[in-house]
RNA sequence: GCCUGGGUGGUGGAAUAGGUAGACACAAGGGACUUAAAAUCCCUUGGAGCUCAGCUCCGUGCGAGUUCGAUUCUCGCCCCAGGCACCA
């Protein structure tokens, strides 16, 4: 054994070693309890980055726990590697997206590999291997059958820099989620997902998993956006269809005194035709969608519109609205009109007050009596309150109102209650290459056709030469484009268009379960014993994104009979970023830690326990280099505290006595004991890899005292022989190479890892005497220390009686003592 | 504006059920070993004050409250980060 520690020679040894033993394999075994581990796969960008090392650490020290605790732990690793820096990276470099992506593969695996991460590596995959995505398409077109998939003309977010269409989720504040570049307003062809038919189960279920944190949960329900409110048919003045508007605030009907349309809504070409105003009107509308398109960051634009020269008719008061087009009405949201009730909703207020228009009070605050007159209104009244001038319902709450007004609207069929959700559909057309083929077949006869099963999977090309304007080769690809007709078999060309590489992400965890299988995309019996995931762990961005498609993905998939559960993550840790200087590391700031450099400079076990202690996995991370140094010191420190003394513990066996020994032999064995709640606890119930570690480093500057003051007798060997034992077991999960080479140099034959977690006694923790805080008036006043267990009566005592006490109570008369057991006694005079 | 987190020494962080605020580490200062350096080991380290072996007061973003006792619970505010947003 080397005299000091040089990670170089251990870390590479028993990386292979454990690989040549084929430790971290796993099979389904019922007999066994199951524990699925997962981390988000990663991106194949190239290399791996310090958020991933974190990631992933974080992940194999629960793994590698868990098995100590006898659980059946699987857990994979793979690759999401469809998706676009793939096709801009192989124009630049001049080389195919395939070669890219498996290249950047085999260097990544190396590097996780360097972290010795305890993956089964039998069940990698990759998203964009051939056996992976042929079963999206047999998901596609089962989807299909059940018009959960379907082609719809709808506006869609269009980027033009990676020029394809982007769902919701994919858009960040008007930008694109990978370039950061605008996206625009764009009206297209395009595959859909139906989420929103999950949409109710979507929501009930995020108040129904207790293992994911608030913040996640709260970010889905608001993306999810449901609101309830009525819908409202405005009839038109000359007749017709009328308008529908969606309003949470029918209590505030009858102060209706206009109405709003975006500037998309269809009616606003019909009014067009026949008004006066034609030409204002189009002028309008087309600034309008100029605007939105450069700046729709909201508040900056000016509340702007244009009268139509058209009325319709308020269905309580009977009185004519007139029709306006508003810059501020959106078309996705509700029906794309609004009622405009100025007094009532400041936007509205605002537009009535430039354009002249009525305003009507309706609702007054409880407390108010009175109606307050609209002239003197200098903003508009948005709480609920109590309804005036509002013909039979006037006096009635809001709350109250809003049920009564709908239910009278609905018995003329003028209106409903109804529920309005903020979630779109999935829009999963990607103009893109390099993803999976969406197996759909445009016939001049038979329309729009399906691929038969049989007929799948559709192979993505790979001698396509990639186009240097960053287009999809697909499109002007003969040889994939020109296929005939499953139906008629006359000539057909295939949909071109890729799936969002969401889609791929949305399954792969259950695929994990058995990436052997050919019979079909899921063999359910493996997918029923491993699945759903125990523990999720990745980082906040895909709160939202994948997270929400996941769920999505998992009740189509039950539904179609492929697996049980109702939900994919039954616990989800979100870890915070690694950060440097007070920033994300980037490239442009300058700051990026390279993991290369890192492991080659203190090995894999320094940078892993860094990333452990320096921060509890929730939050982010900030890297230092001297923090990285002093976790080195403590395995250093480590090494030799076994190094040193390697002749005296070989020569004993670990202590398993129940305690009794002179003094400070026995305050060892305690705080081992200790130590090894405290670690099982942390580790156990709460991520908290940072105290665990700081906990074992007290047991270690406890050794080394203890080294210090101690004799070599037997008893004193076995003591510190468990100690030691106890301290290399508890940090195995973490440092699991000088944990190894530790634990194999004090003579054992086995694995580490094949140890029992380590149980700590209850017997072992019992103290003869305890420390007992003394406060008078709450204030801390004196320590003083008793026999454990004592009575309160003798604590009380033991307390007054304390002389330092005595000075602060003086004369004074003692009106209140409590007393908490083995903990302290506060006097109140 | 709404919804989530968060605010503790010079720094990262600890205090898990309302009960000793600052564990563990980093940095800094002092010392030991050494011809010297590195490495290692030991000591000091929230602030202010005093009659300085010790003791007192203050101190967890700010202000109230509940309590014998509040970093922890309640109410009101300030600041920071993230998410959503002319959402009707």
């Amino acid at each position: 054994m080397d005299a000091k520690y040089f990670p170089k020679n251990i870390e590479k040894k028993w990386q292979d070693h454990w690989h040549r033993e084929r430790l971290f394999e796993t099979r389904a075994d019922p007999a066994l309890k199951k524990f699925y581990l997962l981390e988000m796969f990663p991106y194949p960008s190239g290399r791996i980055h310090m958020g991933h090392v974190r990631n992933y650490t974080i992940g194999d020290v629960v793994a590698r726990f868990l098995r100590m605790q006898g659980y059946n732990v699987l857990h994979p690793m793979g690759w999401d590697a469809f998706g676009m820096p793939a096709e801009n990276a192989a124009i630049k470099a001049k080389t195919h997206p395939a070669k890219w992506t498996y290249d950047n593969i085999d260097y990544m695996r190396g590097q996780l590999q360097k972290l010795g991460f305890s993956y089964d590596w039998s069940r990698e995959f990759a998203t964009c291997d051939v056996s992976y995505y042929r079963w999206e398409q047999l998901f596609f077109l089962k989807m299909y059958e059940r018009g959960l998939a379907y082609k719809g003309s709808a506006y869609v977010n269009w980027c033009g820099t990676c020029q394809t269409v982007l769902a919701n989720e994919q858009v960040e504040g008007g930008a694109c989620w990978r370039c950061d570049q605008p996206v625009v307003q764009k009206e297209m062809e395009q595959w859909f997902f139906k989420i929103t038919a999950y949409v109710e189960e979507l929501l009930d279920y995020t108040f129904k998993l207790p293992g994911w944190p608030e913040r996640v949960l709260a970010m889905q329900q608001n993306w999810i956006g449901k609101s309830l409110g009525s819908e409202i048919i405005f009839p038109m003045e000359s007749g017709g269809a009328g308008i529908k508007v969606f309003t949470t605030r029918a209590d505030t009907l009858f102060g209706a005194t206009f109405m709003s349309l975006a500037p998309e809504h269809p009616l606003v070409a019909e009014i067009c035709r026949t008004a006066v105003q034609r030409d204002a009107i189009e002028a309008f509308v087309e600034r309008a969608k100029q605007a939105q398109r450069s700046d729709r960051t909201a508040d900056l634009l000016e509340k702007e519109g244009v009268f139509t020269g058209s009325y319709c008719i308020n269905p309580m008061t009977q009185e004519k609205m007139p029709i306006y087009v508003a810059n501020f009405v959106v078309m996705e949201y509700g029906t794309g009109a609004v009622m405009a009730v100025p007094a009532h909703d400041q936007r509205d207020f605002e537009f009535a007050r430039k354009y002249g228009l009525p305003i009507k009070v309706v609702i007054k605050p409880e407390d108010l009596t009175g109606i307050p007159p609209a002239e003197s209104l200098t903003e508009a009244y948005e709480e609920d309150g109590v309804l005036v001038d509002s013909g039979t319902f006037s006096g009635m709450t809001s709350a109250r109102a809003r049920e009564a007004i709908t239910a009278a609207l609905a018995g003329r069929e003028q209106g409903r209650q109804t529920v309005q959700y903020r979630l779109r559909d999935w829009g999963i057309s990607r103009q893109r290459y390099w993803g999976a083929p969406i197996p759909i077949i445009y016939c001049d006869q038979c329309g729009t056709v399906p691929v038969p099963e049989a007929d799948l999977p559709v192979v993505l090309p790979t001698d396509v030469a990639m186009l240097p304007n960053g287009a999809s080769p697909l499109p002007v690809c003969e040889a994939f484009n020109r296929t005939v007709c499953p139906q008629c078999a006359g000539p057909a060309r295939r949909e071109t268009d890729t799936m969002d590489t969401f889609v791929e992400s949305s399954w792969y965890f259950a695929r994990f379960a058995c990436a052997d299988y050919t019979a079909g995309p899921l063999d359910k019996e493996r997918v029923d014993y491993w699945l759903p995931v125990d523990q999720y762990i990745g980082g906040i961005e895909h709160a939202v994104l994948h997270l929400l498609y996941s769920r999505f993905f998992v009740k189509v998939l039950r539904d179609m009979g492929y697996v049980d559960m109702d939900e994919p993550f039954l616990n989800l840790l979100t870890q915070g970023m690694v950060i440097k200087d007070g920033a994300k590391m980037s490239k442009s700031k300058g700051n990026v830690v390279d993991p290369d450099e890192m492991i080659e400079a203190y090995g894999a076990d320094t940078v892993r326990l860094f990333c452990l202690f320096a921060s509890p996995p929730e939050r982010d991370l900030d890297w230092s280099e001297q923090g990285v140094e002093g976790s080195f010191r403590f395995l250093a420190r480590v090494w030799r505290m076994v190094a040193e003394n390697l002749d005296h513990l070989r020569a004993a066996p670990a202590y398993a006595g129940n305690g009794d020994l002179p003094a400070d032999l026995l305050e060892l064995h305690r705080k081992t004991h200790q130590t090894i709640k405290k670690v099982t606890e942390d580790i156990r119930d709460r991520f908290h890899f940072n105290t665990a570690i700081a906990a074992v480093m007290e047991l270690v500057n406890q050794i080394y005292q203890t080294l210090e003051n101690n004799g070599k007798s037997g008893e004193s060997r076995r003591v510190l022989r468990k100690a030691v034992e106890t301290v290399i077991l508890c940090i195995s999960p973490m440092v699991p190479h000088i944990a190894e080479e530790l634990w194999r140099c004090l003579g054992h034959q086995e694995s580490v890892m094949k140890m029992p977690w380590p149980a700590w006694s209850e017997q072992a923790l019992k103290t003869e005497e305890t420390l007992i805080v003394v406060q008078v008036n709450g204030k801390l006043r004196s320590r003083i220390t008793v026999p454990s267990g004592a009575t309160e009566e003798a604590l009380r005592r033991a307390a007054v009686d304390d002389g330092k006490i005595q000075d602060f109570i003086g004369g004074k008369k003692v009106k209140k003592v409590v007393v908490v057991p083995n903990k302290l006694v506060n006097i109140v005079v």
